[in-house]
DNA sequence: TTCATATTCACCCATAAGGGTGAATATAGG
DNA sequence: CCTATATTCACCCTTATGGGTGAATATGAA
């Protein structure tokens, strides 16, 4: 398979991706743009860990930030999902092809559980 | 957006594919099999350091080993793949929109320059 | 049995994550 | 000017990662 994205990218959007709580803060952002007090009022850490997600979430490109006297409005950009999303997307024959084998298989033993039995 | 997902297998699956190495391991069992030696082969950090990789993928469940005497032979397994495809694919809209309101915004400049001057 | 190969185990080290707290900074609003 | 709010900075602590080395273990082969 071919190695031609940005290997550091990568590494920080799935980063990015792998905690619950970052996760949940792109959920969030989905909705609409958001304070981080806003978003950090969603979770029980504290505020400063929550400005530490932001700003991992930031650095990796998911979440960009727009200073407003002292709000800063996050807002969710997208783009670098789409690179982790095509990075993943070219294993899909591999899980396709195990649920084709799987589905084959069910429907080998449902063939033989209908060697005299009529159902469904 | 929903969080029904598990979120810890999520996690493990995430931060397993946050490593550029792990991703080359991934891509190549893709093209086939292996054994631990083989895969360290292709790389320079040593035969321990890959063994622990090896370790992150299975434990994320990517990666499956049946041992055959004294070789482990490890198999990709695409499943938390498409949980995690899933996953990103929920946002999809979102760089979509954006790649739209960039080509609009594009659009909208290059009808304004043809207008004469006007800038900001 | 003896030796070689495949893999992991048990450590060591440095750095980053993820959580916390208290202080500093910047701005909004009287 | 003064005070409250929004956010970050500077630390502390614990755990996990990513790399290393040398030893242990298990199996194959002679």
């Amino acid at each position: 398979m071919g190695e031609y994205e940005n290997a550091q990218q990568l590494d920080a959007v799935f980063s990015a991706m792998a905690d619950a709580t970052r996760r949940a803060i792109l959920a969030r952002l989905a909705e609409s743009d958001a304070r981080v007090t806003e978003i950090a009022g969603g979770f029980t850490i504290s505020l400063n860990s929550t400005s530490k997600h932001i700003r991992m979430l930031e650095r990796a490109g998911l979440v960009r930030r727009s200073v407003r006297g002292r709000d800063h409005v996050l807002s969710l950009d997208a783009t670098q999902m789409q690179s982790a999303a095509r990075w993943i997307q070219r294993y899909q024959p591999f899980w396709e092809d195990r649920l084709a084998s799987l589905d084959a298989f069910v429907t080998r033993k449902r063939v033989a559980a209908n060697q005299g039995k009529k159902n469904r």
